[in-house]
DNA sequence: CTTTTGGTTCTGCAAATACAGAACTAAAAG
DNA sequence: CTTTTAGTTCTGTATTTGCAGAACCAAAAG
């Protein structure tokens, strides 16, 4: 069956990495698939692989590697002549997850315009004017990323 | 007893606050209320109000008030010859959700940290890189953001 | 001293979550 | 044709969450 072997380092780093992704609201299981594929030593794991180091149960493995197929955290490659897949991470998921803080921030900005709105056409003062402010100020910052991501960009392969 | 009113359009905003802030992973009850905060009107509302037009039960009010005080997102203030509490949105309350936030990426890059010094030390290339470039990508514009907060300040106010 | 006000605290429960286990399936191997 | 492989899907359930309800309490009013 080829079993895998973690290190009680590798260990308890997946539990920590699972730990932060369920702050944010991911499942358990999910989490320390996602982990696992993250800090295994072998990049590419197959379905019984992640079952047996994680100690999941088939439905499990299953739910969680097609919600992260789903949500384009994870790929799998095949090989000649073999049924079975291997999974991995795909490099760009990190890049997801900063675009997804990105439309939280898109999605705060526009309830807070709307509350906005709706105070501003009453002449309530007070908390109005700080709202606009943030609004403001999440905007400003929104609209600059980019070209901060374009300056890394061109400074970091020195 | 003084109960406030809301305009369907403001119920409808509270909601749709509401919801935002679960997806956040806040409790409902407790979300409700700081959106009625930040929609009501009135800028103070007292407790009896407050569970009077989210139909909330006391007990659910006062750990809801309770949690928001705690975490400073609300504060409190009294009137003379009077007992209740007047609660009411604290201005500081929209940074410190911003803070939140820049707390989350740190502890991003703290774990992620470790999965890469975890990988360097054994010359796993691949995702190593790209994690690298993670952290680094993150670092930089958490380095940034003060500076960028610094250009909003000055530019404001006209 | 009794009642009212403005809450707090404790207990219980309905609903949602997150997973295990077993039955099932489709393709390939024997 | 039977068995094995590589999963999927369905059902059940332990655990957690989020709140209601009632009992409780301290300060003020009557």
């Amino acid at each position: 069956m080829n079993e895998i072997h973690l290190s009680n380092n590798q260990k308890e780093l997946i539990e920590k990495f699972g730990v932060f992704l369920e702050s944010k609201g991911w499942q358990p299981a999910i989490a320390r698939v996602l982990g696992l594929l993250m800090i295994s030593d072998t990049n590419e794991l197959t379905f019984d692989q992640i079952r047996e180091v994680l100690h999941l149960s088939k439905s499990a493995t299953s739910s969680a590697l097609n919600f992260l197929l789903n949500t384009n955290k994870i790929e799998y490659i095949t090989k000649t002549g073999e049924r079975k897949r291997y999974f991995r991470i795909r490099q760009i998921m990190f890049e997801d997850i900063l675009k997804e803080e990105q439309d939280m921030r898109h999605k705060f900005i526009s309830v807070l315009k709307e509350v906005h709105e709706l105070k501003e056409s009453k002449n309530l003062n007070g908390l109005c004017e700080t709202i606009k402010d943030v609004i403001d100020y999440l905007e400003f910052t929104n609209n600059h990323l980019p070209k901060l991501y374009a300056e890394w960009v061109s400074n970091r392969r020195k």
